[in-house]
DNA sequence: ATTCGCATGTAACTAGTTACATGATTTA
DNA sequence: TAAATCATGTAACTAGTTACATGCGAAT
């Protein structure tokens, strides 16, 4: 049992859904591909922590519906309240910008516009997202208990993430160039 | 040539260091293990990117002392230009947060108190390297072109993040409990 | 015409972790 | 006296990525 694992039974725990729909959903987590995903699901089930459903489509390609155990969901509440392992961050861009006095100032400049750019649109996503959790839940903000409630503080979080990294970004550009209004 | 082998090559850019110094650097990027570390640098060396020294220690075991050298930081500068690869963070928290709804409440705030507990520690850390920064750049805030500037940025970076977290944490207290004050 | 979305899988590889191995000095 | 710091390395394993493989329907 990974990480990897509690994160697709928890995803399960909201509803079923097929290794296809998973590997979309773990974005909020980090991207899993579909390679690791398939295979653990697999060994999921034979561990008796999910079964499946075939569903045959028409004019799409029939897909397995994974759905969580009682067992599965036991092994996840007992996981739940054991302290989290440290989280870890791999991001290329602190390299570079750690390393920034080796490039000219157009080129940092440019690094930074790019990443402003970047979270300008995974954060237009978000709030779209995060308005849809809303709407799903009747118009107002999930409450604790409900199965909605992880999902939103979650996609909270990863908002506040993304600004935070576009005020970061324009704080970095405003003592690159004190002259200028970035 | 993998992020890791930048990220050492960006060290190095600062000043040589020992395999040690740089496993212990390495946290402001993620934490990456001497065991991963000690071979990419021999590897790096085979490459002509960096050039070792041995340096004979007493009371302490002997050390071996990496520079960078002149086409190591060709090789970074050119990356350096490069659009970065998308930032990835597996952070177990968020899973058990997506699921909060299969714990009960004490659990759920437990859990949230202690993560506000180590963010509080690491944030207080990193408050005192960001003030040893400025201190070695002789009381003021580095420049770009500046060796340091590079390393204030990202210290920077990190701290808004760790006091981001506690403010998030603070803020789904809130909602599990709306009549008390957290 | 080509690319995108749907959908699932395996094979080969690279990256990262845990454990094994050693050993003196310092601090709690 | 137990643990932490300094210091470097290898072996065995797990986790994650890239590439291979297939194929229809819809949109561009």
């Amino acid at each position: 049992m990974n990480s990897l694992s509690y994160a697709l039974l928890g995803m399960l725990v909201r509803k079923p859904c097929s290794g296809y729909e998973l590997a979309k959903m773990m974005e909020v987590f980090w991207q899993a591909k579909h390679s690791q995903i398939y295979p653990l699901l697999s060994k999921l089930e034979e561990q008796a922590l999910l079964t499946s459903e075939n569903v045959e489509q028409t004019g799409k390609p029939n897909k397995k519906i994974y759905h969580i155990t009682e067992s599965g969901r036991q092994i996840l509440k007992n996981w739940m309240s054991k302290s989290p392992a440290l989280p870890v961050t791999r991001d290329e861009f602190l390299i570079k910008a750690y390393a920034l006095a080796l490039t000219e100032l157009p080129t940092a400049k440019r690094l930074f516009h790019d990443r402003i750019a970047y979270y300008q649109t995974t954060s237009e996503n978000r709030r779209a997202k995060i308005a849809s959790i809303i709407e799903e839940s009747g118009g107002r903000v999930p409450e604790f208990g409900e199965l909605q409630f992880g999902r939103y503080i979650v996609h909270n979080r990863k908002l506040k993430m993304e600004e935070e990294e576009i005020a970061w970004c324009k704080w970095v550009l405003s003592l690159l160039d004190p002259n200028e209004t970035n």
